[in-house]
DNA sequence: GTCTATATACAGATAGAC
DNA sequence: GTCTATCTGTATATAGAC
């Protein structure tokens, strides 16, 4: 019964920190009611972790090892250009515009000037795997003869930040809601597009 | 000599606590801080402002007003499109990398949640302001019979994402400098060049 | 290992002298 | 209007019982 394996409580903080920090900040979410959420007593809390700093890394640590999850891998194996943009395209704008991941560039986003790794490591985790993943099939393109995109880093930076767009940031700043699937949908037809006339077509 | 017009005072408080605020965020600031700061004492702030919030507030509106300005009025006054291009898009880079704006969009996406009226003030007072100065140029390129633009909303915000690009993301998150004026130069004829190309020749 | 109860510091906000 | 001194709540962190 109560033999539990000790790590299962040190998860029960982690989720209940997590829903705590991500729904209200680092500053506003006390170590009381973390205790409260979990639930656990506050002493342990800091049996498990040393102070409010090293749960608080804990929990960007674990929110990372999971959103890396998500993007995976996106197989870019068909021989359809227009199609593996849009496979990417898509995995990227539901990465994004998710309220959990919108919530935790909040968070870090605000933090990282007094947690300088936890930025490194937000960046590295989501937007650096995607860029690289766009830069690899990119490669491959130039690679089968039929493109020479001249700056691949340029090329595969342009493509997210047209999916970005401004809506992510009004996102982030709370004036907008996510976009709704339909909203996805024309955003893609409509950067793909561009794309293709602007950096694949021009090395074509 | 004591009898300097009271808004003086007034002043030197938004003064003192802008730069506190910036420096550290909202939380990390405390009234002591602030009056410390100004300098002025802890009853003196609350005869100027309600509470903290009211101060905060009256900090990041002040804080728009002066990015207003800044991004003014660019004259697009040239015969030559990708001049103007140029010119709009040094403005906004150069504003969007300084600094300061980068503080105030961690302050406000930090805070954006609890004071949901920030959000709507900083981006009506800069990104928007800045969408609709070139939906309105895009416009007359329009009408002017060279160009047949089809969506100029999206057009407008395209370029701008372009010019942000991964970058200021990295920036927000502390994991990059913001670029050196070559860097930036770069970056403007790259993202000129792929907007004419993608956009402008799409519809000309 | 986990709890209740507590120590200590500092936050936001105010009272009252001048 | 501005100051010093203070009130009250709550924060992080810990001591000691079980």
């Amino acid at each position: 019964m109560t033999s539990e394996p000790t790590n299962s409580k040190r998860q029960t903080i982690i989720e209940g920190a997590t829903r705590m920090f991500l729904k209200h900040g680092y500053h506003k979410v006390s170590m009381d009611k973390i205790a409260q959420a979990a639930p656990v007593s506050k002493a342990t809390l800091y049996q498990h972790f040393e102070n409010k700093n090293a749960l608080f890394s804990a929990v960007v640590f674990e929110l990372c090892r999971s959103l890396l999850q998500t993007m995976a891998e996106i197989a870019t194996d068909s021989k359809d250009v227009e199609k593996n943009l849009h496979k990417i395209a898509e995995a990227f704008v539901d990465l994004i515009f998710t309220e959990k991941a919108l919530a935790i560039y909040r968070l870090v986003i605000a933090e990282c000037l007094d947690f300088p790794e936890l930025g490194r490591l937000v960046y590295d985790g989501v937007p650096k795997i995607a860029l690289t993943q766009l830069e690899n099939y990119l490669q491959t393109l130039n690679a089968g003869g039929h493109f020479a995109i001249p700056d691949i880093a340029f090329a595969a930076d342009a493509f997210f930040s047209l999916l970005k767009g401004d809506l992510h940031f009004q996102c982030l700043l709370g004036v907008s809601p996510p976009p709704s699937p339909e909203q996805k949908c024309r955003l893609i037809d409509r950067v793909v597009a561009l794309y293709i006339l602007g950096v694949l077509n021009a090395a074509d």
